[in-house]
DNA sequence: GTTTTATATGCAACTATTTGCATAAAAATT
DNA sequence: AATTTTTATGCAAATAGTTGCATATAAAAC
């Protein structure tokens, strides 16, 4: 029930297509929570619908028109509502513990290749991270309201994405003691 | 495309009844791979049609026929040539960021709210895990070959429990300078 | 000049997951 | 004695998410 929430507190700072907001999603907020567009067009629809956001037709030369999403009073108040409903926390799935339960029982090279790879993902985004941050948050402790919950969510980023590179080294350790 | 995976992974060390297998989601496996009762009884059919797993019915007086589940031969190739594929790493979906990126919008307490609430989740589990390290992985140096693989995802439990405990710290003192 | 990338939208089918319900009895608790 | 928890299985419906396809053009790269 959140990816209705997210579009909507995407088009708080700016009116988005739906194309748009499928980009915003590749970044930013999509970083938390990522859509494929056919979602967000889905789910466009369904907000459109429930009077969360307007629509303006934008006719184009050519390419289909374009539909401008914005947001409603009403769209701010669902907004409102779901902030204070309790926060679900769907633990995290990932198939990386699944393999490593396997140790001992599969081929150890496979596992330690699997771990390599994560960690090459981690470093990835972890420098991606912390480019964001050397551009926009140099001075966190000038940070205007609007920014700081942006900024805090920036920052749980880099730290598990820290914490991630620095198991992997461990790990990548333990795992080089195994017998094959 | 895991979690039959994760179930033949679950029946590497014992056989178990779907019962049995949905308890042992609830700890261990399930710290990163949780599952209804529902999705393994119908996994369990399906790994059964396919040949993973043997089934032995073992009747019981008035309680329904338990049903306890064992790794084939083939259930331990799907295993291994599972294992060779690559690791899909389906991007962490957490609401709590969302409510985040609306701080400036909507009414500080909630989203601080929200925060703390998160906060005593994580300092239960990283409680929980550090009572299960204590119990099983007190000397990690002398661990067996089979065990090191379960060692590893647990530290990794336990790294981003910590982490994410201190930046909820953190986050609760710069939430703190928001104006209402 | 051709290919790739970016813009822009969307349907259909499939897979995965959650929620609600239903049954049934033993064991433990109040 | 009555209630709750644990054991044990499963269907049906709804919601969520992925994958594959389809269309159409402009701009940039090769």
């Amino acid at each position: 029930m959140s990816l209705p929430h997210a579009i909507l507190t995407a088009l708080l700072d700016e009116d988005l297509t739906g194309y748009a907001l499928a980009k915003q999603f590749d970044v930013s907020l999509g970083f938390f929570w990522q859509a494929s567009h056919q979602q967000i067009y889905r789910e466009l629809k369904g907000l459109h619908s429930m009077g969360g956001v307007n629509v303006l037709e934008v006719p184009q030369h050519g390419k289909p028109d374009k539909r401008v999403y914005s947001l409603t009073n009403q769209g701010r108040q669902m907004l409102d509502s779901w902030i204070t409903q309790s926060t679900r926390h769907r633990g995290a799935k990932d198939e990386l513990f699944i393999k490593l339960f396997n140790v001992g029982s599969v081929p150890i090279e496979q596992v330690t290749e699997a771990v390599k790879q994560r960690q090459i993902e981690h470093v990835r985004r972890l420098e991606l991270y912390r480019k964001i941050e050397a551009r926009n948050y140099a001075s966190p402790s000038t940070l205007p309201d609007r920014k700081k919950g942006v900024y805090l969510s920036l920052l749980a980023g880099i730290r598990q994405e820290q914490t991630a590179v620095t198991w992997c080294d461990d790990a990548l350790n333990l795992l080089a003691t195994v017998k094959p």
